[in-house]
DNA sequence: ATATACATTGCGGAAATCCACAAAGACTTG
DNA sequence: CAAGTCTTTGTGGATTTCCGCAATGTATAT
């Protein structure tokens, strides 16, 4: 089993709940940090003292407060200790369940696993420390859709920005004219009034402002 | 300090996390449930029982899964349970900080103490629970405005209503025969039009779809 | 009773949206 | 290359929203 892991998570009663959890597995040293910064330290200090961490457990969101931070999010702190620790196996322990989110974590950013906070959950997490251990992937049937090629109508980082602009409060005119301007395509209003209506089709919106309802209560905006 | 408490929250990371801190008080029996109708029914058992709970710990989102539920979040579960138990001592912890929401739950709901999940929220949430006991109020210092006289504005049930069905897709001529239709006045749709407009500019929203998304970002709705 | 203030309603036109259809371009496949 | 498919863009028109102005209704104070 890992003799050296670290947790990236600022929630206190998660943090007791994962650690007593993983107290039951044989691990030798676990350390955690309540902000990315910090976890970036402690890597920073064991890789110095010859004794880098195996494995990192890292959330994804990280609540502000009144201590300034360079790395803001857990996606952030990944891509910064991936730069010095290729090696580094990497756990993601999250409420989100986006695909798109996923997707690119396990594509781009070579996670090892990734665990939707839930229910059942820190059963869960020490499976996948155990796969992660013997060198295999590990994701939560929840987004395991994430890496099967069939994601026909999956909802793109495209769409995602119409929703963000539409929700900001411009106009679809207006969005036209962005999209023209930092040279995203398609950007024709009549294209715009298309995605639209697929997506408000996709989540049974009656209208685009019901449409942005919707994708608020489902925390994709 | 309290003999019987209930807690309502999904996730199983935290739960052990609530529980071992909440363990180092004295309190008798903790019992925990992963679902609101898990625990609206624990909750009618004690009634039964002879043995009510004294104090109830919930969370206000619960993710949905297979098992279908009458009883989809914290909040519903306040309602019901305030029904037949208007004594019940009730903290609410979560994540949300809107404040209009923890007004609501305030003022509406009656709620004992408001406690935001962070970095060193189990400590506070043992503050809560102590104050609670003394009958006292507690809100955690993030969501303590919610309660300051000069926050609250003229933001009526009536907008509050408009804004609801607005975000539930329904188009301004369909608010307004829904509103003859329910008898509630004003119900032109010119009305309706100069309502929203001043909704509008006080929430300095472009259109309407700016006005929801607002609205839903403060809790409002 | 009259004046004043304010809320409600109606109306009209400009702007934005919704929607169906068509033309042009891009890509795949045989 | 040719045919078929899909995406992007364009167009026209019905519907809805947006906004200013006017008329009516209602309550309050003098």
């Amino acid at each position: 089993m890992f003799t050296k892991v670290l947790i990236a998570e600022d929630m206190d009663d998660i943090n007791t709940g994962v650690l007593t959890v993983l107290s039951k597995l044989e691990i030798g040293k676990i350390d955690h940090a309540q902000y990315c910064d910090d976890a970036d330290l402690k890597a920073k200090k064991a890789r110095k003292d010859k004794k880098p961490y195996e494995l990192l457990i890292t959330d994804l969101s990280f609540v502000k407060d009144h201590r300034e931070q360079k790395l803001s999010s857990g996606e952030e702190l990944i891509v910064k200790l991936r730069e010095t620790q290729p090696n580094l196996k990497i756990i993601v322990y999250s409420v989100e369940d986006k695909l798109q989110l996923v997707r690119r974590l396990v594509m781009e950013h070579k996670i090892d696993a990734y665990v939707c906070k839930g229910r059942k959950s820190l059963q869960e997490l020490t499976n996948a420390i155990k796969k992660v251990f013997n060198g295999e992937q590990y994701l939560s049937q929840k987004v395991s859709a994430a890496l099967s090629p069939k994601n026909d109508m999956e909802i793109d980082d495209y769409d995602i920005g119409l929703l963000r602009l539409l929700s900001k409060g411009l106009s679809q005119d207006e969005i036209a004219k962005d999209l023209k301007k930092r040279s995203i395509s398609p950007n024709s209003l009549s294209s715009i009034e298309k995605r639209l209506s697929k997506l408000k089709i996709y989540f049974k919106a009656n209208n685009a402002i019901h449409l942005i309802a919707n994708a608020k209560d489902l925390g994709l905006i």
